[in-house]
DNA sequence: TGTACATCAGTGAACGCGCGTTCACTGATGTAC
DNA sequence: TGTACATCAGTGAACGCGCGTTCACTGATGTAC
């Protein structure tokens, strides 16, 4: 049996293909490492929290010697903040994917679930909740590239505004409650001025307070059920509806309303 | 001269005097050391956050020998335990005293004294605020004499709210606004029976929901600025009147209303 | 009033432990020619 | 296709350090009689 050798043009191709085939390699494997180490971090994250994030700790649990982390993380710090982003990261997946369905003109709707899924992913990963939006972790700055990930819940909710803003102009105003509240002091004005130039012009100062303040109150309450300060006020079982309700309360607070009311006459 | 010697109940008296000073000497003595202990330990807790408050240093920076301490604090816990019990009774206290001299019938101005008092002790000991409002110490569990002082706070807002119920019942469900809020479900109802049952009978279900939501985020308002997530958001200048208007707008929510209006007809 | 005893604050050494980071190294895997 | 070289993951020892807690002790202060 003669077996002929492969076309020039096979072989170049093939050795192209191992190539990259093994710095894929490589580089997949490193990745997984990478991944590896995260998901020990995290759970070390869980029993001992961020301070007591320990570089040896989560090595020996990864099976590698202490030194050997270094080819992954420059140092604790590094670790630290991958972690973070990590944690922003997946709280803005998860977020970004429950509101994905939802009806876009359903703003009660889509407030109200980004508060739910924010609640639901927080009671699921505690510890990354607390490393993110709970007390920060003392001699630790966070570096500037979690700012990104950061944002990502807050854009959403940016976006509420922005359509909740575009729907009242829509109404002309006749959606809007007569807005009780007294007019904002100038410094108040002032200090709102980063959040109106982030949100644009269609969202005015009162709708922005209205919407900082559900913001506000909404990881109020969650970081309240997580941190234990609910306890013997509201009881466990309930909590989920409880939060549901005060989160509606809220959006109605804000002003979000659907749009496209189906409203028979008056077009 | 002859000084004849003193009568001898003066005697008696007078070492009864030493007695108990000297006695009193041992005990303020140990009473000035552990106050030493516990203010350099919060100056360690600003640096290094909870989980990195050490005994050695702190004794360290006290100018004792490590063990010395374990005449003060059986532990290292007891030493947190004693600084969460602090934070608690200062912030209580803090607030306590700023309320007190505003009107009791002026329920707006009372709600508003107190959020401001608890962001300027915020503000003032941010460790503290971190160490009891923040995420829990991983592997602490707090003993139960912590509940005591932990309560101060929730107990003039309580107070508040039975004002509120009480002054509602007065005017004969005049100043109540239509309650646009959707009744609540069973399961709310009855996460909600804690915190009703501490309140008492006065206080209805669809106040206690408001109350509550106001005290979330009101805290919360405080910890997203003590935390970091107001930064890009809120310009720091003007945090102070823009935290005054958001807690307005959140005592207009829960009802708080001005007692006797001086309303000039109908009595 | 004086004396014997008990209490108590603080010392100093030691226990066994874990930490972050560095360094020179080995051996496997990938790359250039 | 094979060979020489470069890259890279991981090792193991060492650095200097701090930690909580225990123990037997010293000496001063308070108490009982």
């Amino acid at each position: 049996m003669v077996r002929s050798d492969p076309p020039s043009w096979f072989t170049a191709w093939m050795t192209e293909q191992v190539r990259t085939r093994a710095g894929g390699v490589r580089a997949r494997a490193r990745e997984q490492m990478t991944n590896e180490i995260l998901d020990v971090a995290k759970a070390h994250l869980a029993e001992q929290g961020a301070t007591g994030l320990s570089l040896r700790a989560v090595a020996r649990d990864v099976g590698m010697v202490s030194s050997a982390l270094y080819r992954y993380f420059d140092s604790r710090d590094a670790l630290l903040t991958a972690l973070i982003v990590d944690a922003y990261n997946s709280l803005g997946q998860s977020v970004e994917d429950a509101q994905s369905p939802v009806a876009r003109e359903d703003l009660p709707d889509r407030w109200r679930t980004i508060a739910l899924q924010v609640r639901s992913w927080a009671l699921g990963q505690p510890h990354l909740y607390a490393l993110v939006y709970g007390s920060p972790v003392p001699g630790y700055a966070a570096p500037l590239d979690t700012t990104g990930p950061a944002t990502r819940v807050t854009a959403l909710l940016a976006d509420l505004l922005r359509a909740a803003a575009a729907q009242t102009r829509g109404n002309l105003e006749e959606v809007s409650e007569p807005d009780s509240s007294s007019p904002l002091d100038p410094d108040t004005k002032a200090a709102l001025a980063p959040l109106l130039d982030y949100l644009g012009d269609s969202v005015d100062e009162g709708l922005a307070m209205r919407g900082v303040l559900a913001w506000a109150a909404m990881f109020g309450l969650v970081s309240f059920e997580l941190f234990g300060q609910l306890h013997n006020v509201v009881d466990p079982t309930g909590r989920e509806s409880f939060f549901r309700a005060e989160v509606d309360r809220l959006g109605q607070m804000v002003g979000f309303a659907r749009a496209t009311p189906r409203d028979p006459s008056a077009n």
